[in-house]
DNA sequence: CTGGTCACCTGGAAGC
DNA sequence: TGCTTCCAGGTGACCA
């Protein structure tokens, strides 16, 4: 379930619980995620993490001498649990802290545990990573100047980490219906207004979503994870078929670089 | 550099 | 009930 509002709630979930505590323990069940987990991660006990960020949807621990570079891919997820619960079959790592375990579950190990010792700015997989969307980066008319030349179509523009980083699979389709902006639209030819409306869509869906998973923050906390119950009442994610919430008529789902994508061919142009 | 395609992996839902 | 097929929230690698 993680696009950008799903990790920016994982972070601010974990945070508090980890900041300023030692590592007591690591457990590696499985290290093949979508790299090995490297063994530099089997003996991070006795560091202090100091601070939990986020980068696009990189979470980054910083241990003092280096961070431990987290991504959940498409079906992880973080949560906190007390010591000694019983891992569940794709529960492949977990940080033990005192009374506490980080725990990743990742089904389809599509996710990743690395570790970095210089910054991680310079790291190849976060080097080049496009500019936050709810960064004063972004805004109209640098979304309008990001886009110039480029003749492939909005949407997937919008999901391309090298120019902006968080927007994923459904909340770019939200974004554009919100903007009223056909996904096919070569991002090369917006107009500097429309450019605007997609900037200022782009932020509010996000922000949305983040708010929505931000009332279920204390979930992250010994909880059985029955997370993703987030923006639920997409305006056409998912939507196929049904009707338009505000013109009622029928959502169209496409494909675009293999990726479903969903709107309204009346409210969209 | 851009743009398009493939691959990685598992599980749940739908179809027969 | 059981087998098959399709689909899923990401993104690096590779090729033209």
């Amino acid at each position: 379930m993680p696009e950008l509002p799903e990790v920016e709630v994982t972070c601010r979930g974990i945070a508090p619980h980890l900041v300023g505590r030692t590592i007591a323990a690591v457990a590696v069940r499985e290290a093949r995620l979508r790299w090995p987990i490297p063994p530099a991660v089997r003996s991070l006990t006795g560091r202090t993490v100091r601070a939990v960020t986020r980068r696009g949807k990189y979470l980054l621990l910083d241990c003092g001498d280096g961070h431990l570079i987290l991504h959940l891919g498409m079906s992880g997820s973080l949560r906190l649990v007390a010591a000694g619960t019983p891992p569940g079959k794709h529960d492949h790592f977990d940080l033990g802290f005192d009374g506490k375990l980080l725990r990743l579950r990742d089904p389809r190990r599509f996710g990743a545990v690395l570790w970095t010792a210089q910054p991680p700015e310079g790291h190849p997989l976060i080097r080049h990573l496009g500019i936050e969307p709810l960064s004063r980066d972004l805004d109209g008319p640098r979304l309008h100047a990001l886009t110039r030349g480029h003749r492939s179509a909005v949407k997937q523009f919008l999901m391309n980490g090298r120019r902006i980083v968080g927007v994923g699979n459904i909340y770019a389709s939200e974004s554009l219906f919100l903007a009223a902006i056909h996904p096919r639209t070569p991002a090369g030819r917006l107009s500097a207004k429309r450019s605007v409306r997609l900037a200022q869509a782009v932020k509010s869906t996000l922000r949305t979503a983040i708010r929505a998973g931000g009332s279920s923050l204390r979930d992250f906390v010994g909880s059985d994870g029955a997370h993703g119950c987030f923006q639920r009442r997409a305006w056409v994610y998912g939507r196929e078929g049904q009707e338009c919430r505000r013109c009622g008529a029928q959502i169209r789902r496409i494909v675009q670089g293999q990726r479903a994508t969903y709107y309204c061919p009346s409210c969209q142009r």
